[in-house]
DNA sequence: CTGAAAGCGCTAACAG
DNA sequence: CTGTTAGCGCTTTCAG
């Protein structure tokens, strides 16, 4: 149905490859022929059939994106940044939500794999077993972790300064003046927030820690914990925004004013963070960008391979920023 | 490197037909046969390269998914419902931000289609020109387009009940003895909007409608416009959550408290709503369906036309729902 | 029930 | 500079 090489070659008078060789700006084509299939080419609509194509360069200018929710902010804005940045170097991304499954993280991967994407993407927990990063590393395409701080070293990795992050929150809440001071965290072992939690006690060593779920729900949860068993606290740093909501919901709740009784800090940024009432003092994750900079290193690499080269894995750390709004203030 | 097919068959002493047959579940295969070359392909470790077989079937198992952005949280829910649908009937979803740019979207459009993609999701504006739609539609491949309730009859169509959504909003807020109520809405002539609209009206005849963007910031600029052209209104039905959360914000700015001075509703429910303080009172769209539908549409058109047959473009309008929260309250 | 052969639409040597 | 030839890895008639 749709018009192929072919029918351009026949309507040129030329064969398929001095067609293929005009539209590719391959070398060793006659100027004149070239603007006249090219021309054939647009009046006849001819659009290359990609899936051929992928067959025989063995590229499909396709990159996957495995992540567990699309629905979480902080991972549509790592989506966003990676499918800009795949689009203005012509390749399209795939997306796939795993939720926290392995099994599922695994059929997602070897599905792409089949697809013979030219990189792949993944956050979610422990990845597979020895034997699955094996075998992700024999297919020879290039991966690049999110947000996996110790992971093999056979994949690429792009974090943010999770250390850097968690140091900025208490020494800010320090700075202001509070000495009891709580953090609201996550399970604990958790490459993150473990490292967040690093920085923040290396700015406040007596910092109160509460681990539990890393949601709203969990951070009304670790909040009511923590008022009725630390009353005299005067700050939290929430390991993630989505916490800290539930810190400030909990807190109405105990009647209790943000920033008049109690200050809360977040970490990552997300949008809602500037909507809420108070607007929420945080740690920005530059995650827009850490999409793009996945991608880059991912086309980078799947050239490099193309090219006969072997890539090495890059580690790259960005920077995190404290963004002051209204939920802190001094004591 | 990677195994083939003719790995397989060699190692099984058959031909490649008989491996294919057996793998892909084709009658007329001695049962002993299938399951030796069965056993021989897991040990291998094979699985069929995709762009191959779809070169040969002319079917990818693959859907586009063209939105404006994925960080709108209606989108990342839509997206989620989508992909969900499509994993379970094995097929894969890509990615595509357009924003509300015309252009950005077409030169996806044909580059899903040159992908062969077997069916395309798409939202956004006006969507291109009487050839560009033509275009598309000679491609052959289905297309439903997301709350466009008044397009072209050549495609499906996936929208939530707007008129209704809008008439509930209305109703509610007269039902708790609100005679001063506001619309804030965004521009003229958007299908999905006026549709609110109308229905608003149907119920509140006397509703003052504002029109301005359809995002926070333009919440805020209505809000400010509302309240100081009309300061004894004493309800607002905001056509989005975004828009809600606006109001919100210019009414604290105000020291108007919400509910008590005023009552806002919104529209979608999207997962802060629950979060901000007041939970806000909204109608509830089915995203995660309309994503569902729009794929289940889709794929079901893909096998008609796989199967030889012509499948008839369907318009299906998803039922919302009114949840009732904090933000509003009876006078 | 199985094999041989053709071909999906394209690129990429290799000749001429 | 252009044409001929050979596949990429798979499915699918068509014979046997």
């Amino acid at each position: 149905m749709p018009v192929t090489i072919r029918d351009v070659a026949r309507e040129a008078g030329v064969t398929v490859s001095t067609v293929s060789r005009s539209l590719n700006g391959a070398y060793g084509v006659n100027q004149t022929t070239r603007e006249k299939v090219v021309a054939i080419a647009r009046r006849l609509n001819y659009s290359p059939n990609r899936v051929a194509r992928g067959l025989v360069t063995g590229q499909t200018q396709t990159l996957a994106l495995i992540i567990s929710d699309i629905r979480n902010p902080f991972f549509a804005e790592v989506a966003r940044g990676a499918q800009d940045c795949a689009n203005r170097a012509g390749f399209d991304l795939v997306l796939c939500n795993a939720d926290l499954e392995p099994a599922a993280q695994m059929r997602y991967v070897r599905s792409m794999l089949a697809k013979r994407v030219d990189g792949l993407i993944m956050n979610s927990v422990m990845l597979f077993s020895r034997e699955e990063r094996d075998e992700l590393a024999a297919s020879g395409i290039p991966v690049v972790l999110l947000n996996r701080p110790r992971q093999t070293k056979a994949f690429s990795i792009i974090c943010a300064d999770n250390v850097q992050g968690g140091k900025l929150a208490g020494a800010y809440l320090r700075k202001l003046g509070h000495r009891k001071i709580a953090h609201l965290t996550g399970p604990k072992q958790h490459g993150n927030l473990t490292d967040r939690s690093d920085g923040f006690l290396s700015a406040c060593a007596d910092g109160i820690v509460i681990h539990g779920e890393q949601t709203f729900r969990g951070g009304c949860a670790m909040a009511r914990q923590l008022f009725d068993e630390h009353p005299d606290v005067t700050a939290v740093f929430a390991a993630s925004d989505a916490i800290a909501f539930g810190v400030i919901r909990e807190a109405w709740n105990r009647g209790l004013r943000v920033p008049a009784d109690l200050s809360v800090i977040g970490f990552d940024n997300v949008e809602v963070s500037g909507i809420i009432h108070p607007p929420l003092t945080t740690v920005h994750q530059p995650k827009y960008e850490m999409g793009e900079a996945a991608v880059e290193i991912l086309i980078k690499h799947a050239r490099q391979i193309a090219g006969g080269a072997t890539p090495m894995p890059e580690h790259r750390i960005l920077g995190v920023q404290l963004i002051e709004r209204e939920s802190c203030r001094a004591v």
